[in-house]
DNA sequence: TTTTTCATTGAATATATGTTCAATATATCA
DNA sequence: TGATATATTGAACATATATTCAATGAAAAA
């Protein structure tokens, strides 16, 4: 192994160790020295490849931004199928990575108080609901999707896979609802 | 004012602000500093009425479990009539009294990592979703619920619950969706 | 009015935790 | 091999925060 794979290792296996805490514990909750612990390596170390603990939550963020442009690239012909393409492919990842589940989650909660100013601003420069609205205005036109307030059913399905996704994390063996189940939250039901 | 009367709204004052910051910020982001400060007494004061930090979040939480019976008290004859009235009190209930939301949320985060262990153990002794499968199956005997593992579509339904709160929480602006499009979850869509 | 009780304060203390840094071990390269 | 660069350590430091406590003021009881 390479010097410089080997800094990547260690960087990815800090990142990806800090994702799991941060998401599990919180952010004030989670100690760099539960990260250095749980990982085997001195604080010291962890100060080497990351200059402080608001750092660390910062790349993890702009990681996470860039996996929040995936659900902009699927591409569909009806409306709710983009949701239900988007479900798919979610909770099929889940089972595969787990940090799938817990960068979704750091998402949400890098939006709330109690986290660093500036990066929670970055959190909350992309706003999943209002995009999905559109989509949802649509899917009203053609009545495949509910009437009601857009912004309103976009929340209420957000919120019930941010739930779901919060469950998954805490209590991993309870299993993920059927797509459909979610869908029908947005679906015209005739 | 009495001196005993004085005493409660002091406790209830300091209890309640607590829960919105315990809320807001969680358990180890709130500064017992944070709670005096937005009240503006002294740190002395909040610990001549609480012994501790976590004794007042434990307050919290022995109150969460007194709230979390009433739903048992819902009466219904449909299964899926119980689901609409937990729904259409919370919402009701959401809008005059914001501290409901605030306990809804506190119950589910003391649930998880990061809380201290004794704490945990007694949210954790109430499991609504493990009742609410209950009901489940009732409804999809008579077909008026999907089929389904009932504890998935349990869960289906309270993660959806509790992310609406968790965002109502947050972005107190955004609208709450309608009662139907979350019993839409459970419902036999025939 | 005098005494006693309790609400209230805020500085002092103890502890926890983020961060630094000088020293050491190990790998790479000449 | 020897020289250089990098990975790694952990004790030391600075700061933040929970908790204590002696002192003060105000209300209730006598």
């Amino acid at each position: 192994m390479t010097r410089k794979e080997q800094k990547e290792n260690r960087q990815k296996q800090i990142l990806f160790k800090a994702l799991e805490l941060f998401v599990i514990k919180g952010y004030m909750e989670t100690k760099i020295t539960d990260i250095a612990n749980s990982l085997n390596i001195s604080v010291g170390l962890l100060f080497h490849y990351y200059e402080s603990k608001e750092q660390l939550y910062l790349e993890l963020v702009k990681l996470g931004l860039e996996g929040m442009k995936s659900p902009q690239k699927i591409k569909y012909k009806e409306p709710i199928e983009y949701f239900e393409k988007f479900l798919k492919n979610l909770f099929e990842a889940i089972d595969k990575e787990p940090w799938i589940c817990q960068m979704f989650l750091l998402m949400a909660q890098a939006q709330k108080q109690g986290i660093p100013e500036n990066i929670r601003e970055l959190a909350l420069s992309v706003n999943q609901i209002e995009l999905s609205s559109k989509i949802i205005e649509e899917g009203q036109r053609n009545r495949t999707i509910k009437k009601g307030d857009t912004l309103a059913l976009s929340n209420a399905f957000w919120c019930s896979v941010q739930g779901i996704m919060e469950r998954k994390v805490n209590f991993p063996k309870i299993p993920l609802p059927e797509v459909s189940w979610i869908l029908d939250i947005l679906r015209e039901i005739s």
